[in-house]
DNA sequence: GCGTATATGTAGAACTTCTAGGTGTTCTAT
DNA sequence: ATAGAACACCTAGAAGTTCTACATATACGC
């Protein structure tokens, strides 16, 4: 069924997101490509998740966007973090250091 | 809206399940009890998680199950790992390494 | 002129997890 | 004795995220 299809971003994708427009504004696309980058290919961000997610950032007010052309001339929509979003960062990076921390609790019992 | 309610299991929820059972035997209940306690309140499984995903990876060969008196006496569902639940959760926990690992990445690209 | 890379988007399905409810038994404190 | 807490199982339905698949359009290289 899922056999090795894709890798999962698990929860993490807002997070991620946040981080790569937290270092500047950056248009949708590029932001995927840069995780996927950074990540070493092991997230392979789809437009299908990308897009709704931007989407979600910003009616949450994390994200604001704002269109402008590219180096290249070309249309894109430019996003960048709001105070808010800021604030939210850190706290999704202090939850992510607790989750993993527990889970390594966890996993570290082991026979 | 999710101010302080829960804190998320974020995808971790099988592999910490076949974690614990990987220990020996053990019924739901104590699960739960377990997760809390290791990842020290932490991780607060409520039981309307708990069952369906213990039923989940019993339906896809991953747990065996199999009702037995515990030390009070009460009836309860011990839980016992498969072959193929061993195999699962060796690779979820791969799998989790590197999912931390490539967020780590991302998240060290900090300005 | 054709294909690839760039760039944005939506619809619907699949999946996980949560909230909220339910059942019944055993232990503990009053 | 009995009330309430802890133990132990369960389901239904909602909410949320992420995926697949599709759709559109522009720029660039050959």
């Amino acid at each position: 069924m899922n056999n090795e299809k894709s890798e999962f971003l698990k929860g993490t994708l807002d997070m991620l997101i946040l981080n790569v427009v937290a270092l500047g504004p950056i248009h949708g696309y590029a932001i995927a490509q840069r995780i996927q980058q950074i990540s070493r290919d092991f997230f392979k961000l789809p437009q299908g998740s990308l897009y709704p997610a931007l989407h979600r950032l910003e009616d949450r007010g994390w994200l604001k966007a704002q269109w402008k052309a590219t180096d290249t001339g070309r249309d894109a929509k430019f996003y960048a973090l709001t105070r808010q979003g800021r604030k939210q960062l850190e706290a999704e990076v202090r939850n992510w250091e607790q989750l993993t921390n527990a889970v390594a609790l966890i996993l570290r019992t082991a026979e």
